[in-house]
DNA sequence: GTAAATCCTTGACTGTGGTCAAGCGACGCG
DNA sequence: CGCGTCGCTTGACCACAGTCAAGGATTTAC
């Protein structure tokens, strides 16, 4: 259905939600409020739990507001919970014998992070501090490991659901390290494209700057490769891209410019 | 301990074993020989599982060597097994209704495929046909499952390595996507690193072409890379790397050449 | 309605990564 | 020893993606 563009196909549902989270300014506590699902069901390890399932999961979980350094675990306390970024910042990092930190990541919304420290059911690896007031939310890992343990199958949902995401991931960096510009974007075209062969009209799901960044690289630049495309049959206006000949496109996506003709001359006879 | 550079921590020590797995010409059938567990350890899901617990695991598997356009499984079919690929390559399809193939995804040695569907205890959702003579595992669904319902802490370790491979993917997308070759390199170096200041001598784990490819660039790119940051007290000889700031290199990597002072001056005047 | 803001495109310029080609050192082999 | 291959570096060249800046196009606000 994709057609080797494996690492595009999911690129556009999921990620970074429109509104980040409305971020209540408190003082030092954290204030509370009711989590909705719905804003977590993105993750990797929640995509194929059931709704109804995710409340449960979750254990009537509520969002905590932290303000600016607020510390979430230190490295080697009991991996007790994992957590879910909604909005904000959040850094983890080491401490080295000189007490120098050594940031290993910042983790940025929506994510979840230290997952793998509650699976593994040891201490937290690494220090996390939140350094831009976060919009969190604080899984338990007794609520949460006993949940899967009572409901077998949820395991391995999880199980084949970060399966599938390491699959994409592993297919976008390929697509990054290998494919040009105008391979990644015929690419990202022909997985929105509905059909297989002929005519047909995509409509883009995201603003194009964040088109753009997905597939690494400037807006100005898909814009250019958007117009270098037209001479293959590729009109674009708007939001709405319509796809003259997807078999043409698919050519020039697996064997570049040269071997794929160009709808030159026919469009522009078409034109006139 | 790696600085932000997560994405390239792990980059060495695993994938593509030097030697693709002995390739045993057969002709039609398929040969069968024990399978070394060390071989499919350094697998996501594999990552965590201890190694006397592997072997159980597999269940004695064998490794069997397909010919080409060997079918492996039919879209729709009971998805009663996983498949490890050794050597060789798989292509997974999909059959649309005019008969034409989508090609969704090509596998590469070593990888597995078809776990998703193993835990979604469901029908592989493709079809699988070896496209060059292939070394397999195929892992019994039936077997795999009941090892995991029996030893719980097994289901655990796999959510665990595969949370942590996304991450890593993760980063590594973000790094190819943001970051300058030359922001990569450094990332790089960085992670081979031990330490977190001062001057330390790091050993390239890898031959330069495939560190390159790994970094997503050509190997000329790499050495031009490498002979830009002797500026920044980088001396590369042979696979032998010689940093005489790490602190200086790190700044370099977060802030890029301008705010790092060049290394030229000194540099040279010791030389003299 | 105009005005403002946002989104997108286009142009010009520059840096630089890919490509082709040659050169160099190390190593293995007859 | 010469010869080859292989891994790596260097140079020259060019295409092209990033950047800055300006100008449309479209939507939103007032």
């Amino acid at each position: 259905m994709t057609c080797r563009l494996g690492a595009y196909a999911k690129i556009c549902p999921v990620r970074g939600h429109a509104e980040p989270a409305k971020r209540c300014r408190t003082g030092k506590a954290c204030r509370r409020q009711r989590l909705d699902p719905a804003l977590v069901a993105c993750l990797p390890i929640f995509e194929k739990v059931p709704p109804e399932v995710l409340g449960d999961l979750l254990g009537n979980a509520v969002v905590e507001v932290h303000p600016e350094h607020s510390m979430l675990f230190e490295a080697g306390a009991p991996a007790d919970a994992f957590f879910i970024l909604l909005s904000g910042r959040v850094k983890l990092f080491a401490l080295l014998e000189d007490g120098k930190e050594s940031i290993v990541e910042l983790v940025e919304p929506v994510s979840s992070f230290a997952e793998a420290a509650m699976f593994a059911n040891g201490q937290f690896p690494v220090n996390a501090e939140v350094i831009e007031e976060a919009a969190l939310v604080r899984v338990r890992a007794e609520h949460f490991l006993s949940c899967l343990r009572q409901n077998r199958d949820l395991a391995y949902r999880m199980l084949s659901a970060l399966s599938l995401w390491n699959r994409r991931l592993k297919g976008e960096v390929r697509a990054l390290r290998e494919h040009s510009p105008l391979r990644r974007v015929s690419a990202f075209l022909l997985s929105l494209a509905s059909c297989e062969e002929g005519e047909v009209t995509v409509s883009l799901p995201l603003k194009k700057v964040i088109i753009a960044s997905r597939l690494g690289m400037e807006p100005e630049s898909l814009s250019r490769v958007l117009g270098r495309l037209r001479d293959f049959g590729v009109q674009t206006q708007g939001a709405s891209v319509r796809i003259q000949d997807v078999a043409l496109l698919r050519r020039l996506h697996l064997f570049g410019e040269e071997t794929a003709p160009r709808r030159n001359a026919s469009a522009a006879a078409a034109h006139q």
